[in-house]
Formats: C-alpha cells, structure tokens, sequence
DNA sequence: GTCTATAGAGGGATAGAC
DNA sequence: GTCTATCCCTCTATAGAC
C-alpha cells in the first residue's frame, strides 16, 4: 500500500472517527502512520486529499453494492436492502463520513464539490433501483423517481446524524418509516376504477404545479 | 441587551455562518463585539456557550412556529406549514444551525445532549400536529405518530446538508416528496372493504414485527 | 519520497489590573 | 463585569537535509 493510498484512507476514516470538526492533516497523518508533511506533499492542501479520499471511499462503496442492487426488483426487497446498508454503513463509517463531508461541505467549496458528487452518485445508484421496483405499479406515475431517489439519499444522512445523538429515537423513527410500506400495497392493490381517479388527480396536480 | 444574551445569539449566529469547523471563542466574540475572554467568564467554555446558545435559539424557533401548528387540522395544510418552515428557517439560519450542531455532536458530548434536546422539542412539536391531521384518517392505524415526527425531523437536518451541497437536487427532492402526498388521498378515498383489508395487512404486519 | 524543524497564524483558557 | 496580556497548544504549510 502506498503512501497515497494509505492517507487517502486515514482520511476518509478520520472524518467519520473525529468529525469534521477534529480534522486536521495531524490527526489524519497519525491514523495513516505517515509523516505529516506528505499530506502537502502529495496533495497539496488537507481539503484536496479530503476531496480525492471521500470521492474514492464513495465509488468503492457505490460499487460493491451494485450487485446487490441489481439483484432487487420489488420495493419490500429494496427496503430490506435499504435497511441492511444503513447497518453496515453505519458500522463501516462511511455515512458518517458523507455526513461530515456534507457539514463541512456547507462553507467550504472544495468540500462542497465533493458533497456534490458523492451524492449525485448514491442517487444514481438508487434512482435506477428505484426505477425498477415500480416498473408496472401505479407508483410509477405518481413518483418522481429522480427527485425521489434524491430524497431518500438526504434522508439517510439526517438520519444517520439523528442516531448519533439520540439512537433509540432514531431506531423508532426507521421503524416509522418501515411502517408506512404498507402504502405501496394499498396503491398496487388499487381496483381499475380508483387507479383511474388516481391518475386524474395527478395530472390535475401536474398542471397546477 | 446584556453582554450574555450578545455571546447566546451570536454562538447560534456563528454555527449556522461558519459551521461547527469554523466556530471558535474567537469568531463568536467577533461576531457579538465582545472581548473574547467574556465567554469563558459567563459560559465557561465554548461548548457549554454553544450548548446554551443552541437549546435557547430552538425553543424561541418553536415557540414561535406553535401558533401556527395550533392552526393546521389537515394533511395538506401541514405540507404547505412544512414547505414554508423549510423557507423561512433557512433563510434564518436556523436548520444550519441545527446541522451544524448535529454534526458537531457525533464527538462531543455536551452538543450531543444539545441537538437530543433540539431533535426532541422540534418532534414533539410535529407529533401533535401530525396526531391531529391524521385524526379520523386510516393512516392513523398505520403511522407510528411519533416515530414518523422524528424521521420528519432527521430527514429536515439532511436536506439541508443536501440543499448547500446541490440546491437544484434539494428541490426535485422536495417536490417529489410534495407529490407522495397524493397517497394520503388514496388512502382516505378507500371504500370500507379496502379499508377493512387495509387493517388486517397492519395489524399481522405488527404481531410478525 | 521521506524526514526534521520551524515559521506564522489561530486556538482555549487564565491571571490580574481596572 | 470587562479589559489586556499572556501561556501553551494545535493548526497549515514550507524549507531544506537526506
């Protein structure tokens, strides 16, 4: 491993470990075994090698769950997925470090680009589950899958910063939402008359809008 | 306007502008115009000075906005309430502040204890509301009231983080959770043997869970 | 590429005059 | 309560030896 790649990923595990606010190029050259001055060296300031490493931490974690993603086709699938990546991610850090990022990110603009991107990439990942999962239903038509997608990727970093503070608060709240599943049902479950009141109201919604 | 009440405003003032990495004794005591030993003097240290800051400017925020939940009976006029929350607080600086403190307090105990406060005052603010809209409606059946006020509460804090990193992205975000609320309508338009369906679903969901 | 050493700024916190 | 002055620490970043 060399010292590039051994910085890129004491960066990354800092920001979740000390937060935004413990970030330093010495507090991330200690995790990294490193001599502080190769942060400089190699990067030239501590905000790009935290842009480069959240960048890589993102495509690598966007990528080993493609496969799981693409095994998912039904919605109640994706939440069960949905849940166990929140578990894992959780354990591995790496929400936690995108919810770092995204603080830090706020006022300051190399962060922010890096917020950008590794947002854009989880919502893309979703959005094409999503997309998936209601080919056919009459969610289809009332969901914007896009924006959708974009929601629950900013869901996910609220929450993840609720369960630091308040974990079984945030446990009730999951469950709440895991709760309101039953929704997809009650539409899917739709007779042909009440799915063509429904589209109507869409439409009429549509135009308002 | 004392000296204390200065420092209290200006530390809430500083999180939301500077953000938790940028927040020091010294930009507060800048930004309130007062000698930067004065907080160590009033508050002790910084984080019991943020700490104080951030309870004080929550509950001014929701004792200000309890007139106008007091108002709100239905769904809809809750989403417009929330869409406007989101606008003007934004503009106040109120939800970053909130962001900020939460990310803060992933490692630090005492803003830890802030944002649980915070969480907790803004969600149990939404949970009566939202008791009351959903009163009569078959949703009651399904929502866990008080979980959803929170997971309402959390996804706020991320689409915020998610509004300054991509402030387009945030609002197709926004509108296609606007849109989800047709599904209320579907729900409340269900013939009695739908809903009778409908609570059978719910309650074998909740004894398997 | 890697190290030591250090400049120069900013950080929390305190002592003591007023 | 408020001020100045200061201690001592940590920060980013660079210079220069190896």
């Amino acid at each position: 491993m060399t010292t590039k790649d051994r910085l890129l990923a004491a960066a990354a595990e800092t920001l979740s470990d000390h937060g935004i606010a413990g970030l330093s190029a010495r507090t991330i050259a200690a995790a990294a075994d490193v001599n502080q001055a190769l942060i400089f060296y190699h990067f030239g300031t501590v905000d790009d090698l935290v842009d480069a490493a959240c960048r890589q931490a993102t495509d690598q974690r966007v990528e080993f769950y493609r496969a799981y993603f693409a095994d998912v086709t039904t919605l109640p699938d994706l939440l069960r997925l949905g849940r166990e990546l929140h578990e894992r991610e959780r354990e591995m850090g790496n929400v936690a470090m995108m919810a770092q990022l995204m603080a830090g990110a706020q006022r300051n603009a190399t962060l922010a680009r890096a917020g950008q991107y590794a947002m854009a990439a989880w919502s893309a990942e979703i959005e094409t589950v999503v997309a998936r999962c209601l080919a056919g239903s009459p969610l289809a038509e009332i969901a914007d899958v896009a924006g959708l997608a974009r929601a629950v990727s900013a869901a996910f970093i609220g929450l993840e910063l609720y369960e630091g503070v308040d974990p079984q608060g945030a446990t009730t709240a999951l469950d709440a939402l895991d709760g309101l599943a039953v929704l997809i049902d009650v539409v899917d479950d739709l007779g042909p008359v009440a799915r063509k009141a429904l589209r109507a109201k869409v439409r009429r919604r549509n135009r308002t809008a």
